[in-house]
DNA sequence: GAATATTGTTTGTTGCAACAAAAACTTTGC
DNA sequence: GCAAAGTTTTTGTTGCAACAAACAATATTC
């Protein structure tokens, strides 16, 4: 058994930051986006158990907060309940990877084609920022700091279409999606995870293409979605043998 | 002031139906779903303050369950906070608006096209029966049963792609725009809400033409958007006076 | 030895009381 | 009459203990 998933120091890592607070400082939230972060960088690893008492004491709350940002991760998906009593990280199934990229490509196809339009004259100069860090973070095998920039990337440019509800719902999706990247870690280096797509989106807004920096979304989004299929497909042939 | 604004007399109504029960029989998610309904149904006036506590009482729970209600509400934009330590219903802004219309026509024109491919032969007759119901309520002035049947009908089309999560996405969607028809309650006989858009997708369906289905749909959403963009207006009209 | 029963432990949910902060209301001052 | 300051009440969040249900490990029986 792997004792260390009920473990509260596999949960830590990098201590919760105040920053976000913003209007209501609510430790419930706070727990929330702490647990959100490292969802996202794929920190845990699909099939890990999440329990309350585990939360509450690697993030140094009570359990009422922990039990309220394991609830609505769980609401939104992003957590599983694989007993009546056990919420664990999901394993990414294929219909639920396929409905997760329909919607990925009809929601952020929106937002980037909306926010491309409305884009600042600088922000081609902050993406390539973000994807000198990326390439750093492969160079150097970071890989969660890899996940993290290119979540930076695709986001500063959805931002700029003013949705803020929008927004929110496409980071439920990367939700889903996040956990299962821990699996194919080493696999980041030699692809160049997403790099190619990431040029031509800057160079899209740079020509003022809307459309263009639309369909090297779309491409980039395939391009994550052949990869976690195979992903899925080696997971699936490796538990029946 | 409205006193009854936190009367728990104001929220009961129906009370609530245990059937809801699937796998987790939570307290939380009970309230949840009862809230969720009365909200597609408009029954609560956009501006109207809900407490922890009288939300407890109406629904017969403590505080805790009442309280991860109203927090997984106002997590998904259906409530919203004018202070500090105030939910209310929320007022749909032009913006708010846009962008629910926005996400609308991306997720329900994707759910009603592929719903439509898989939809079952005898779906068609099943949209009949509702919308006979629909067009009874709308005679017999039934305005919350109109909207209530009005949910059934779409998401049963919706409910044939097998996409759970894209559901469940689209459900928080018409929470957000669900309060605002209590303001245009008595307009909705006659303009005889959606009657005709409705026509279209059973005969669509009943053509095999998923492509008519979901512009249908498609229409549906834009009438509703139409009806509710006059509703704002008359709104900061009568504010700004 | 394997299947089943049993016992002890872990775990989520719930209700509740305490606290601090924000509303609502009242009074005061001009 | 109106605005501002102070007071009272309401309200959300939090921590905690109790409970019941599920889980894991052990013992028991065939």
């Amino acid at each position: 058994m792997r004792s260390d998933s009920v473990e509260p120091a596999g949960i830590q890592g990098a201590k919760v930051d105040l920053p976000t607070l913003k209007k209501h400082a609510r430790l419930g939230d706070m727990a929330y986006e702490a647990m959100k972060e490292r969802l996202i960088r794929g920190a845990f690893e699909p099939g890990r158990k999440l329990t309350v008492r585990a939360v509450a004491e690697a993030l140094g709350v009570s359990s009422t907060p922990a039990r309220d940002a394991l609830n609505r991760l769980a609401a939104e998906g992003a957590l599983v309940y694989s007993g009546p009593k056990t919420v664990i990280v999901p394993y990414l199934t294929m219909e639920a990877l396929q409905e997760v990229t329909a919607m990925r490509l009809a929601l952020e196809g929106l937002a980037a084609e909306r926010g491309a339009v409305r884009a600042p004259k600088d922000l081609p100069d902050l993406l390539t920022e973000y994807q000198a860090k990326i390439n750093e973070g492969l160079a150097s095998r970071r890989y969660a700091e890899v996940l993290w920039m290119n979540k930076e990337f695709h986001f500063s440019v959805y931002k700029c279409c003013n949705m803020p509800y929008l927004l929110t719902t496409i980071e439920t999706l990367w939700l889903r999606i996040g956990p299962s990247f821990h699996d194919l870690y080493p696999e980041f280096a030699i692809q160049k995870y997403g790099v190619h797509n990431h040029e031509v989106v800057i160079e899209s807004l740079r020509d003022g293409d809307s459309g263009a920096a639309r369909a090297a979304f779309e491409n980039d989004i395939r391009d994550g979605y052949r990869r976690l299929k195979q992903s899925i497909r080696v997971r699936e042939e490796r538990s029946e043998s």
